[in-house]
DNA sequence: CATGAATGAGTGTTCATTCAT
DNA sequence: AATGAATGAACACTCATTCAT
């Protein structure tokens, strides 16, 4: 009999995924401590001791939401510079757009909250978020400013320092969100914030001459 | 077995700044979960039970340690910006440097970043620092701006924007500091940083002619 | 070391009696504050943290330990008075010695004392066992009395002084059986005592020129 | 200078007896485990300290509440038997109603039912207040229908059941009032319930043709 | 693979008791 | 004698982790 297989048979590949973004929305929420592994698992509707199938502990599943959450994201932006060919500018803009799409108007956006508050307890996995997400995005926005005052685009800047200016903004704004915002927060747009803090950036890089 | 007993000290006066001191310490280092009472007792020399003669609770611990740590030296801030009669970039230069020496540079600059990291535990806790500490910060930048604006050192800028630009790297570098820096730092000198910062900002609101 | 484990065991249906049935005999012995979680569940052959899989809290237990100790016999109580038929003398002794045998002469017995010991501590309990087991004690007896007069083989007595009357000696009975009489008692033999209860009591409640 | 000893000085010895007045108040209101010695202290307008000055424990405490409230009445009554003149009748009726004067209707009458409560946890002291508490009681009723028989006042009726008949219901409604009747008393008179069983009682004693 | 009952170490909190002043 | 700050043992309760089914 042909019969299609049971929807359990065929979560099986899907369950760390739930799992982890499972996991992602409460730790973002409540932090690592305060997470129950029970509610974990009850908001991605399994049992506790299933967990243990896919994590060997809370950390481990801790790591696992901080990697699959970000390193996605990171690898599509990787692709978009390689592929693109329009200007210097349209590709900054595309990126950081696609950014917010992707991690900053999701659960994934408080991640770098999480990182800053758990990096003292999780010395190995700071290391490796900054070995493989900040030093990766910092690569990225390095390639992309190269690759714009290469072509006479933008100005010859201080590459490092101007990685910051174009990151800071959007952290604080962030940080902002999944913390002290949430109980007396001025509620920035981060549309119009991130507009805004486009449109200078890439005046403020924009050689003179060219049509920013 | 004849063990000796530690003196039983007492000291009324000095046991809650002591207490808070010790608390402020272990949260910075562990977060407000990671930190077990018995070593906040510890590490200011008294019992567990001693704690309680002071504070109700972990969270209450907690509340007096944001607040006695950081009203004290808002409040030295207002006096300076009261009383100084230099020009305005020597008193917000001057400001600055104070609360590095002050906060920065001591166990209190980690507040911030506990604040980042527990205000969605405590909202209470939240609103107060907002309410407390942010806003009264800001007040005084804003008072500093306006003043040097109103004597013509400085040109005439959108203040709030102006005051965001101004602790914004600064608060970045406390929380870098405090989290990931203590990993996979790239140690910056906090005093040089510090000084370029405040060149960068002092020559952006110099008017044109005044001596920076 | 090689430790032998012991045997983890899962009888999810019959655990909440045993924790009930271990609970009484620990609050009958030593009363609400002086029992301790820890033997409550060593007596049940579990660990500590399985008592919570069943009950909130310690007085949540102990709300159990009166509610499911007590109810059902109420209710085998009233099934008998409604089935009966033989004479209400009978009857009456009857529920009695069933109410000694089910209750009064097993742990169940400590329960009086030990609501008279805790009802000013947890009032709502208090006020559940007056509603529940207190006043439908009486009403059981209440239709005995009433079905005896109405029948002519008891005489026309105030019935609710009747019922202090018959209840008074019984609940003393056991009250001192669980307080004083447990150091220096003159160990009454309880069968005797009741028998002669009943005998006196049927006696005088029964009218003239019926068979007592 | 002959000045007036402070009043610290002067209330020395009272101390002892503030401060089981205060714990009296305090053990029947919350029992043994629930009352804090702080509480007591502050009550008695003593610090924490003192109390120990008088009192070697808690226990101690409460030994001293229960010896020290009841033994004085104890002695009275003895008292009043043996210089006693009147009928039987009336010193059996003056007893009772003394005894509620002094004990029942204060802050004593709370004794019973904290012995009661706590005689498990305590077998020294019920032990003591079985031997002259209750045996001394008995024994004071004891020599009062003894001398109304050998008068010929009384009916010749067995002793020791006459005195249980006499005190019991005295007894539970102390027992009730301290315990159940908190939260769900139906309020009885205490004085008309006195009366009506010390009428029913002395009529019940009464020969044929003398006057009750 | 999945379950969920069971475990037990860990911690915040209370409070009787002690002791330096 | 009196104080009250200090102590530390005790306990209720939580929750990450295990394992028999």
């Amino acid at each position: 009999m042909d019969i299609i297989a049971p929807p359990r048979q065929r979560r099986k590949e899907a369950r760390p995924a739930e799992l982890t973004a499972a996991a992602l929305e409460l730790f973002v929420e409540k932090g690592f401590a305060g997470t129950r592994l029970e509610d974990v698992a009850a908001r991605a509707g399994v049992s506790k001791g299933t967990l243990y199938l896919y994590f060997d502990s809370k950390e481990a599943l801790f790591k696992a939401v901080v990697q699959e959450g970000i390193l996605p994201v990171l690898e599509k932006g990787a692709g978009m510079v390689d592929s693109f060919t329009g200007s210097s500018a349209d590709l900054l803009r595309g990126l950081i757009l696609e950014w917010w799409t992707r991690i900053g108007s999701t659960s994934l956006g408080g991640v770098p909250k999480l990182m800053i508050s758990e990096a003292g307890n999780f010395p190995a996995l700071a290391t490796y978020y900054h070995d493989n997400v900040i030093t990766r995005s910092r690569e990225l926005m390095r390639r992309v400013l190269q690759r714009g005052i290469a072509t006479g685009e933008f100005r010859t800047v201080d590459v490092e320092t101007a990685i910051d200016v174009i990151f800071a903004p959007v952290l604080l704004l962030l940080i902002w969100r999944y913390s002290l915002g949430a109980c007396c927060g001025v509620a920035h747009d981060p549309a119009a914030y991130l507009q805004t803090h486009l449109d200078l950036t890439l005046n403020g890089l924009a050689a003179e001459g060219s049509a920013p």
